[in-house]
RNA sequence: GGCCCGUUCGUCUAGCGGUUCAGGACAUCUCCCUUUCACGGAGAAGAUCACGGGUUCAAAUCCCGUACGGGUCACCA
């Protein structure tokens, strides 16, 4: 549109934790502002006193940062919950006294009018039309004659009740038949006739503004050039054109993104769906202060913010490569707003467990090594030294989708098993497996306990016996692990070392085979 | 219901008039590797590009209808 510098917002509002959808809407904002070398800031429209949530703004913030979506001004920045910038507050209801003057102008300049009719009668006559057949009634360029308004009131009544204090709000005078028409940056050209929008409300009876009013006038002030936002929103677009276009202020660029869909059903993904469906809608866990429930959020289930944040990017988006796999970085560098789907995106968790995994294959050695050892600290209360991670990480990371699962999987590393896998005992488990275990404990207690020489001496001891693998080798893992599954048993016995796994095959042989 | 938006394999998507009887990824299945489980490798199956009309020498790609899906219709955002 214009040659401005690139400023998008993300503006929520605390009602709440912020869920996925909206995490992925404030990437894609902060994806473009990078991408375009400008800003990206986050407001708060916290403009409806009543539904406020305490803490939700804190949530908002530490989910951001959480995900490195950190915003360069507004509140957050550096991730704390202040003001930071030259357009502060940030915080609509702190912005209060700035919109009446601009409700004010509107009605200047007759684009807006007074309105004394009560919630109570409103409510009264939406019942009314709804069993006279009309379930939709509005407050618009039609009803309005009929209505108690700064339009059809004498001047002096109007003052008169201004002056007693009788509550009321302002209205945008919608015009009446007009095709309000602009070019959203994902859909190309919309198109609406003023026929069909209302009478909104811009400010209401406390004297807050709608978020109508209040996202007009702090896009303007705050020179934002695109409001990128969720599709939820584009029915309301027409009446924000026409909100700049009353005021003379240039329009931002509008993009309005596809929603994200449930897996099952149908529908968009909403906070609500919270568990129910066996996956975090949060990024964060969230604790309802009044229910103390738990809503469980993708970092407490193990993810990586870097595997989040990728796998939120590809619902809606693509580079049009095959590449899939991207850091934050690299999002922003690849990130081309044309390139948005427009249709909604139906998430699936298990292709985003697989992004996670990929991630988990990217990090670098001495990370996930300290990452391990605060798991195995946090499991099992044991300090694993460096060394031994190293080789636990070598042993099990390609069957692991989360470091919790390089902890998780192998609780035998930790600890003696307390039972046997008892259709593996059933099948493998002979007369002879005792003695075979014996035979194998004397040999390997010549060699240095490292995996390549147990496990030749191992297959020496076949060898010489003309037994198969299938013979000892799922009693030996028995013995050591309880299980079948796994990793190369001389690894994991390397790992644990000889003390351990000569008293593990004592246990075992006691167990499965006693005197 | 009105208005608006959308519709390519089960799912996420590539594709922006011809070189595509549609490519990739996840999931599924088969085989190989591994006498385990994974990983990895090779392969299979899976989309008459919602449907119907146009436009064009040529359409998944442009236009119009229909169907279906979604969003939205508060002094909520």
């Amino acid at each position: 549109m214009s040659d401005r510098r690139v400023r998008v917002r993300f503006a929520p509002s605390p009602t709440g934790p912020l869920h996925m959808g909206g995490v992925r809407t404030a990437l894609y904002n902060y994806l473009f502002a990078k991408k375009l070398g400008g800003d990206f800031l986050l407001r708060i429209e916290d403009t409806d006193q009543a539904r406020f949530v305490p803490g939700a703004e804190q949530y908002i913030v530490d989910a951001l940062a959480w995900c490195g979506i950190s915003p360069d001004e507004g509140i957050g920045v550096g991730g704390r919950l202040a003001d930071h910038g030259p357009h502060a507050p940030y915080r609509q209801s702190d912005r209060k006294p700035i919109y009446r003057q601009y409700a004010d102008q509107l009605l200047a300049a007759g684009h807006a009018y007074f309105a004394f009719d009560t919630p109570e009668e409103l409510e009264a006559i939406r019942e009314r039309a709804k069993s006279a057949g009309n379930p939709n009634w509005q407050y618009n360029s039609i009803t309005r004659t009929s209505m108690k308004n700064g339009l059809t009131l004498p001047e002096d009544e109007v003052s008169r009740l201004l002056a007693s204090g009788h509550p009321y709000v302002i209205r945008v005078k919608m015009p009446r038949n007009e095709e309000v028409k602009f070019e959203d940056r994902i859909r190309s050209w919309v198109s609406v006739n003023t026929l069909n929008l209302d009478d909104k409300v811009l400010l209401k009876g406390d004297g807050m503004p709608t978020y109508h009013l209040a996202n007009v006038v702090d896009d303007h002030l705050m020179e934002i050039s695109h409001v990128i936002r969720g599709e939820e929103w584009l029915p309301s677009a027409p009446l924000h054109v026409l909100l700049y276009r009353f005021f003379g202020w240039e329009q931002p660029e509008f993009a309005h993104l596809p929603l994200l869909l449930r897996p099952d059903g149908n529908g968009k993904l909403s906070k609500r769906d919270g568990d129910r469906l066996g996956f975090p809608v949060f990024p964060l866990n969230w604790v309802n202060e009044e229910t103390h429930e738990t809503a469980s959020g993708y970092r407490e289930r193990g993810f990586y913010p870097s595997g989040f944040v990728n796998m939120l990017a590809f619902l809606g988006w693509n580079p049009g490569t095959n590449q899939e796999i991207f850091t934050l970085d690299e999002l922003v560098e690849a990130f081309s707003i044309d390139k948005v789907h427009r249709a909604g995106a139906r998430f699936d968790f298990e292709k985003a467990t697989w992004f996670n995994q990929q991630h988990l294959r990217q990090r670098s050695p001495e990370v996930l090594v300290e990452e391990y050892r605060a798991g195995v600290q946090a499991e099992y209360g044991i300090a694993v030294s460096e060394d031994f991670a190293a080789k636990a990480i070598a042993l099990f990371l390609d069957r692991a989708e989360f470091v919790s699962d390089l902890v998780g999987a192998a609780p035998y590393l930790f600890a003696r098993p307390d039972a046997y896998e008892p259709q593996t005992v059933a099948k493998k488990w002979t007369s002879e497996s005792g003695s075979h275990l014996g035979q194998l404990v004397a040999l390997w207690e010549a060699t240095d306990y490292r995996e390549e020489s147990l496990e030749a001496a191992f297959k020496a001891f076949l060898a010489d016996s003309g037994l198969g693998f299938g013979a000892v080798g799922p009693v030996l893992r028995l013995a050591i692990a309880g299980t079948t599954q796994g990793p190369s048993i001389f690894g994991v016995m390397e790992l644990i070392g000889r003390l351990e796994c000569e008293a593990r095959v004592a246990q075992a042989v006691a167990q499965l085979s006693p005197a």
